[in-house]
DNA sequence: GCAGCATCGTATGCGTACAAACGATATCGG
DNA sequence: CCGATATCGTTTGTACGCATACGATGCTGC
């Protein structure tokens, strides 16, 4: 080991026992990097991405979609679903056309390496989330995301 | 109103009730998003965002750090700390000089400014917590922190 | 119709977040 | 003492995430 004392100097007297670690916001920040780290190493392909992910099983599930109706869907706003498609369309896993009744909209769709894709790693994504919610029992699991889904 | 219809198309056949928007991933993902937008409309400061203040609040409490140091009680890597550690340099709300023992280190603190508005600051970091947990019952909010801090 | 407003997608800028590689420094094992 | 290893902080590259502004297109109400 290569441990090395820390620097250690006198601390500002805090009001009342405000602890940054158990902030709520702090915590849901650690669990999201926690759960990006676990999504990554199990999805079963080292270049999708969380919300890449997410973007491709919603097409999957819908079949075509406009760009900003699918960030709605996916929770991404017109500047991040933007990029997310880019960089899904620059690998070829989604193809677009022009919309016949909106010349503003952009018809998104999976390309059949696609929807090949999402089809291998759909399996995984109930894994990600088991090993998300592992250190909790079945029961408490239940109940973490029940509350977790009113806090939107 | 401007509805518009959105587009249709055949879905593919899901596995057995995947449905992306359970998934605790996305909704933790959300959960950020949502206490992050919080964050930027209570703290009472437009350019402090969620880790500087976390960074801040911990040299506040614990006077003087290195760096890297100061990146793991926040949990921040090496990479992100550093842009973290820059731009609150750059605003003059911390300082740092070389250690005496290890001329690898910077040792951190808070300026004089630093230290003000981390005063002005701090007693608004609980109102967001609570604004952020603000749809459970007290009971709920107890247990929905007590499993998140069991996700780390 | 047509003026005003809404929505579509794009672009820029800033701020996390992390992998990977790097030079400098520190420590440990032999 | 010295080579292997670890840690420190930096840099580069990629990917969200959002504010803001933009031109193009669509819709609504007078």
């Amino acid at each position: 080991m290569n441990v090395k004392p820390e620097i250690k100097a006198e601390p500002s007297t805090m009001p009342d026992g405000y602890v940054l670690e158990d902030q709520v916001g702090h915590l849901i920040r650690r669990a999201h990097q926690r759960h990006t780290a676990l999504f990554m190493a199990m999805i079963g392909d080292e270049q999708i991405t969380t919300t890449q992910y997410a973007a491709l099983v919603k097409l999957y599930q819908m079949g075509e979609l406009s760009q900003n109706h699918l960030g709605r869907l996916t929770a991404m706003d017109p500047a991040t679903i933007q990029g997310v498609i880019r960089r899904l369309t620059l690998r070829k896993l989604i193809s677009h056309r022009p919309d016949k009744n909106d010349k503003r909209r952009r018809c998104l769709s999976l390309t059949s390496a696609g929807r090949d894709l999402v089809g291998r790693l759909l399996s995984n994504g109930p894994k990600v989330s088991k090993a998300t919610l592992d250190p909790l029992s079945p029961a408490e699991q239940q109940q973490f995301v029940a509350l977790l889904k009113r806090l939107t």
